[in-house]
DNA sequence: AAGAATAGCAACCGCCTTGCA
DNA sequence: GTGCAAGGCGGTTGCTATTCT
């Protein structure tokens, strides 16, 4: 069907790519006014888009908290997990993952975790590919995760008596949420729960919006929003190895291949 | 070296919810 | 209670960079 514009104002709305000038207008607008209507926002700021594009463009590119880059193992283990629980509630689980966006999070759940299943010739949202998640794709996070924070003996195991808390970086971090091994989960090898991993999780500890304390229908006003800032946090700085995605997502298919022609 | 295929991600679309008059 | 505007969210599209043939 062809778009034809209602209005002048309809017809001048720009769409696609943002050019750096735009963002720079954006970005001085807010750090002038603050958020308000997006709306009118865009109006006043003299963008020629909509309040909704301002918006988003905001959230998942512009904002100073936004982290950029490879998704750790420790998130990934935290999206595995919270997707088990919750599903596509993409925006529930990125308040789990401060400075991380909804979008950036559904870019990796479709890019990276669909792709696998498709390696697997099954559905993510079958047995089979949950089974692999939670006997192979997990504990080799878990062991990467132990590798990368080094010394830590509180990092999770299997056969541990309590929760454990992940070891190094993460408890660096106490703006992250927790991840823990829950008893249940631990006295059956880890990773064994049916609905979920097993895995504990402390409520979402931080808001990565700027201002209003609402965040997905539920109150986290309690939290400094604000110095959600994740650079701040020193997190930028932890100093985790850029670990290879494709080297050891090969090496897991392989080890997934062979788990499942046991299995199976 | 060039074209095709694929992956990754930014941006848009449309539906639903919320707040307000 | 109703209608409307705006915001929020999940799904989808399309562009660009990278890899493959």
């Amino acid at each position: 069907m062809e778009f034809i514009p209602r209005s002048e104002e309809e017809m001048e709305l720009r769409r696609g790519a943002w050019t750096a000038e735009e963002d720079l207008v954006l970005m001085n607008y807010i750090a002038l006014h603050g958020e308000g209507r997006w709306s009118s926002l865009s109006r006043r700021a003299g963008l020629r888009r909509t309040g909704k594009s301002c918006r988003l463009r905001w959230l998942n590119y512009l904002r100073p908290d936004v982290r950029r880059g490879n998704i750790t193992p420790e998130e990934q283990l935290l999206i595995l997990e919270l997707h088990s629980r919750w599903g596509n509630r993409w925006s529930k689980i990125a308040q789990y993952l401060p400075g991380r966006t909804d979008n950036e999070i559904k870019n990796y759940w479709r890019t990276r975790v669909q792709k696998h299943a498709k390696h697997l010739h099954c559905d993510v949202h079958s047995k089979q590919f949950k089974d692999v998640l939670r006997h192979l794709w997990i504990p080799r996070l878990v062991e990467r995760i132990q590798a990368t924070s080094g010394d830590s003996p509180a990092v999770a195991s299997a056969g541990a008596e309590t929760p454990t808390t992940f070891g190094g970086p993460v408890n660096a971090i106490p703006e992250l949420a927790q991840v823990k091994m829950s008893p249940e989960s631990s006295s059956t090898g880890g990773w064994s729960s049916v609905d979920s991993f097993g895995l504990d999780f402390s409520p979402p500890p931080v808001s990565n919006d700027f201002g209003a304390g609402m965040h997905g229908g539920e109150d986290i006003s309690g939290v400094d929003g604000v110095t959600g800032c994740w650079s701040e946090c020193g997190y930028s700085d932890l100093g985790l190895p850029d670990f290879d995605q494709s080297i050891w997502e090969e090496e897991l298919w392989s080890m997934e291949d062979t788990w499942l022609q046991q299995q199976f």
